[in-house]
DNA sequence: GTGAGTGCAAACGATTTGCACGGTG
DNA sequence: CACCGTGCAAATCGTTTGCACTCAC
């Protein structure tokens, strides 16, 4: 992967500290991180940086095709960098958001039944139980009640 | 169909003036409505309702399971009949969202190739464009310029 | 008659906007 | 040194909440 200020440059964008910390931030593992998570990341790295401040500079990386805005419902719109293509899976347990990789290369589920309609990109949004949550539950149900309908 | 009052009656609600538009207007063609579009629909309707209780009713047939809520997007939330399982298309020029039927019947995209986790149901937006625009974009893009990469 | 449903007003959180200052190119 | 990017303050949007009134049951 290019490093932030290769593509900072690239799309004809400035290199600030902002912008720099902030595209370091989505390259982490984990990827996607909220408004919220990112101020929160700023903040403990000891160079807090105001919220209007993280949506402007999100908005300029995603404009520049940086930055992907990925909606898994509401009150959950994550920033990620435009690197993996990739779904969500929403957990409905602990609330966790876990990258689910593409099963079909670029375009899952694509080409939907409708004769006209041109599809350029399709978001996935799968809501279920984390890996760990999912566990836990089969765990549970083993002693506790069968698996209901 | 079972009618909207026989669905209320059966989800254990009360049968109310409000909740019967409602589900009507869900009912109707096209199928999916913004909040703002149902408000907008009661006030020409001659019966104003307003915005919170909109929300209210919204709620409460959502808990009850008689509307769905799909998220396509920032400011694009949509609430509809929950009698289609089907998916959206969001039209990148012209903002119309169609309904796009399912293709593998209940669970599209089901699966992901993650071990552990669990898949209770996948919501899927496609971004491209609607059957019209994809129409007049083609015959433009033909006389105009060739497609661009 | 009683509790669920409605309507109003006001709060709320996430995101956006406008403008003055400072730093990058 | 010109302009883009940042930071602050305040506005805005969609949605939620609390409470008093009313109507379905």
């Amino acid at each position: 992967m290019i490093d932030a200020a290769g593509r900072l440059h690239g799309a004809g964008l400035r290199v600030t500290r902002t912008r720099l910390e902030l595209l370091g931030l989505l390259d982490d593992p984990g990827g996607h991180r909220s408004a919220d998570e990112l101020v929160a990341a700023f903040r403990s790295r000891g160079t807090p940086v105001p919220r209007a401040t993280v949506f402007h500079v999100l908005g300029a990386l995603e404009r520049a095709g940086l930055v992907l805005v990925a909606d898994a419902g509401p009150g959950r719109t994550l920033y990620e960098a435009a690197t993996r293509r990739h779904h969500h899976l929403v957990c409905g347990t602990c609330g966790a958001v876990v990258d689910v990789p593409c099963l079909r290369g670029e375009k899952p589920c694509l080409e939907p039944e409708l004769p006209g309609v041109r599809v350029d990109e399709a978001q996935v949004i799968f809501r279920g139980l984390c890996a760990s949550c999912a566990a836990r539950e089969d765990r549970q149900s083993r002693v506790t009640t069968p698996p209901a309908v």
